[in-house]
DNA sequence: TCTCCTTACGTCAACGTTGACGGTAAACGT
DNA sequence: ACGTTTACCGTCAACGTTGACGTAAGGAGA
């Protein structure tokens, strides 16, 4: 690139100051004007406006916040974008909810669970109003002081650890439930489960919905066939390949989010096995219904959850003091084709 | 949801001034040992120190930073989020750079281009130290006084209007020349081209290197088969099967965004036609090569778009005055097969 | 002994804004 | 004529933090 650190002095951007001395009013007339209070004429109002124009001025929030006792009209959200839908969905179904009341929403990604805490810290810090966290870390219990002082937040899709606050999740059980009932009704009894992270509480409770299904249906489960932990799409090729590879490999996949089922599928494919072993997914994804065969999966309206936890914090930023409260969202199957592949000859 | 409102007062959060009466020294000397300025004996710092952590201190950044003259160690981005991979990945590269060099990253979403201009004096007026704009409306003119003032900015994906800044984008014209080219390489002479809004700059680029193949190939462009401003999947899907109906229908069509694509991969699914007519999208997308057949695309690389901009963005903070630079990313071709259809029988 | 330096603090003012309060002159009511 | 209200505008202090500067105690060196 071209040699930095040439000098060249930029102007200072305008205060009310400049304003003030360019209009020949007090910096508290400007004030006043600028923040429609009133109590100026028409024509001193006029001047000044135009000559925040003129200057290009921007009022200083940071000082305008420090002054108000450090209310921001900012909320922090904190996410680890990782997939890719997830995120996007999320976004849009809070920022509904925060542009309506004119609150300004700062994203900030975690990318991973130890950036989690300075990123949260980084937002407390700048005076946020309100946070809203999709915990990744195993503990939160930092943000003890930021709930002391009485700042709301709400968690999104996991509860938080050391802490107890209000919390919006998907009906993880249920939806895992659903799933492998799905499979069970369709005749199979093997069925493999295939998941990331077993330190993330949505895939242990999807996990316990599993579970349950299987033992109403009298099914035992074989330790073999479930395969948690699998963190790159590579790691989901391996194990799906390792699966199928076994002397009596699963007729059925349920894998816990929509990574792993895109590395399901494409490990299928790959063998060429795709339309024998039936896959359903947790976490609809795009594209899934044009593939072949289209695949089954269990949704969950994401957006709904990021509609709701704004809400829920919007609430609490007007005064509610009720006790925590946990939302639970439903899961509905969406059955496209690889859930009804029935189980083949071994 | 329940009743708000309830009485309930919450402590003030904890300043240094608390800190230093816990201690017994000057909020000066808490200061100091906060920002490890050195001065202070070992015996107060750690004093200091336990006390902050006992009260849940957290330093006011608004306070600080408007002490220290407005900066916030924090650069602010812009972008609308609608596809969803760009979004993502930009974001990526851009937090890898920031990350680095310790800074804090405010992600806000423009819904609409009319937001995109209060989305960004609203971060403007928190006072960030840079910004990153992915620009959707049509005029970025009135950032002429952040500019002066001299704020740095990079723009991504595509130039600003009414306004000379640092911009990173993508080959558009070459992507679709290649495009054009490999079609007509392949004998197509009837390739129509379905886009978003006319109004986009990456749109009318990417038309403009279509047109320029066809000139170089003498295949005169046909008015008929371009298809710009469809905003929605269902507007796609229209236009294609309108194409289809045509006297003399299109044997190929290059779809200038994701978006587009996977609209015009549905609709010829619907009509049974994905194997007759030819397809090549601009921009690559998940699970393009699990479908059939794959999707053949001109990809380019939003991450390393995200990366340079953040380091233009880096070097003008640390004090580059040299003038505005345009840097061009190339894009390559991933042939998978939909794109090497012949043209077929009427 | 006195000076000079260092260490470890404290005091003060300021960043840009706004809330509380005060003042002045014109307009109004009787 | 008087008091009283009202419209308009200014002064002052404060939000929490930090830079500039001041100072007192202790040690080193002459």
């Amino acid at each position: 690139m071209s040699e930095p650190h040439q000098e060249r002095v930029f102007p200072a951007r305008p205060t009310m100051k400049a304003i003030a001395e360019q209009v020949g009013v007090s910096i508290k007339s400007v004030s006043r004007v600028l923040n429609e209070e009133g109590g100026v004429s028409a024509d001193t109002a006029d001047r000044v406006l135009a000559a925040a124009d003129r200057l290009g001025f921007r009022r200083n929030h940071l000082a305008r916040s420090l002054r108000q006792g450090g209310r921001t009209e900012t909320i922090g959200l904190v996410v680890k974008h990782s997939s890719t839908r997830f995120y996007d969905n999320l976004i849009r179904g809070v920022e509904g909810v925060t542009a309506r009341h004119g609150l300004f929403l700062l994203t900030a990604a975690s990318q991973s669970a130890d950036r989690e805490k300075s990123t949260l810290l980084a937002l407390s810090s700048r005076q946020v109003d309100g946070l809203l966290v999709v915990p990744t870390g195993s503990d939160q219990s930092y943000l003890r002081p930021e709930q002391f002082a009485g700042t709301p937040m709400v968690f999104i899709d996991r509860p938080p650890t050391g802490l107890e606050a209000d919390t919006v999740v998907t009906d993880n059980v249920g939806g895992g439930e659903a799933a492998a009932r799905h499979l069970l009704d369709r005749g199979h009894r093997r069925i493999a489960v295939l998941g990331a992270a077993s330190s993330l509480y949505t895939v242990r409770e999807r996990l316990r919905g599993v579970q349950s299904a299987l033992r109403r249906a009298k099914v035992r489960a074989d330790r073999q066939l479930t395969q948690l932990d699998l963190d790159s799409v590579e790691d989901v090729r391996g194990s799906t390949l390792a699966l199928l590879a076994l002397p009596d490999p699963p007729s059925a996949i349920f894998s816990l989010n929509n990574v792993c089922t895109i590395g399901v599928v494409r490990a299928l494919r790959e063998v060429g096995l795709s339309d024998r072993i039936a896959v359903i997914g947790f976490d609809d994804f795009e594209l899934a219904d044009l593939l072949q065969p289209a695949v089954t999966v269990v949704a969950h309206d994401i957006g709904a959850m990021g509609r709701l936890a704004a809400e829920r914090l919007l609430s609490r930023m007007a005064g509610d003091t009720s006790d925590p409260q946990t939302v639970t969202l439903p899961t509905h199957l969406i059955s496209r084709g690889s859930g009804e592949i029935p189980p083949g000859i071994g």
